[in-house]
DNA sequence: GCATTGAAGGACAAAGAAAGTCAAAGACTA
DNA sequence: TAGTCTTTGACTTTCTTTGTCCTTCAATGC
């Protein structure tokens, strides 16, 4: 297993007693898993991300911490997920988003798969780019306001 | 025996034990069968398509891969109707098929509304007709298949 | 108080590890 | 022999890993 998922696993699993905020010590975890300490703030910036409902809080200096807080509600996750969309978007941040909500639990296998089966870039062959993001856009809205409904 | 049908039947040999995903590394199959590694793409883009049931995913970068999920119940109604489609559909025919394998319980309503979200002709405004017509009968075809997987 | 020092975390770039694309050349087939 | 199917390879894009240097903070000693 990648490095990046078994750091996102630990720190989602440390989520699991309902809590919703978790702290970490970059250094101890990196440490832990055999990991350089920068590789945390990767995982963090690419999976923990605002539109995956977290908020991120640090500080630096002797007894430094990183604070991971999650958003209570599935659905407002989602509908904040939707209003960050813009009117255009590429596969890849698209893509991103759907893996994203399906690894954190916002959205079922069979429903990320169905919209990235949607969102593919070959589906749109042969159309410009721009009106491929735009139409990839509004259907990637309406799949999630419709995935809440 | 030509590589194409090698790689194939070398993909289709690992789906044996009931599984339903199959797991590959660009890289080590070719290097396996001693053929380029797009050669992959080739037998994957030629033979592993929606209409003979399959679904592809990927991911680049370390630790990437392609899996390959074939469906399930290869003479189910859906994916008749999947082969019925052909590379071109409008608006109301979608929308005909999708409402009735939902009134025939063979799709939820969610799934249905997620459907009907994605097919609907307000999505393409501004492309020519044929071209959407195309990329619905892309993209409802795959949702169908991730559907049923 | 104030300067120094060590202990955090942050930013960023470079290297590495896959997979994707596309077009040209070659092989087959009707 | 025209047209399709395969094979190959060069080039591109994406994602991950690693490391180095930078900034911030708290504690400590004067």
């Amino acid at each position: 297993m990648k490095m990046s998922d078994m750091i996102a696993d630990m720190i989602l699993d440390m989520f699991d007693d309902g809590e919703s905020t978790v702290q970490i010590q970059r250094n101890d975890l990196a440490n832990q898993l055999g990991c350089v300490p920068s590789q945390i703030n990767y995982v963090i910036t690419s999976r923990f991300t605002p539109e995956a409902g977290y908020r991120i809080e640090s500080r630096r200096g002797g007894g430094g911490y990183i604070l991971i807080t999650r958003a209570e509600s599935k659905d407002s996750v989602i509908m904040s997920l939707i209003n960050s969309i813009g009117n255009s978007i590429d596969e890849r941040t698209a893509k991103a988003h759907i893996i994203n909500c399906n690894y954190q639990k916002l959205i079922s296998d069979k429903a990320a798969n169905m919209m990235l089966a949607v969102i593919g870039e070959s589906n749109f062959r042969g159309i410009p780019k721009e009106a491929a993001n735009q139409i990839r856009a509004k259907q990637l809205k309406l799949m999630l306001l419709a995935y809440i409904n």
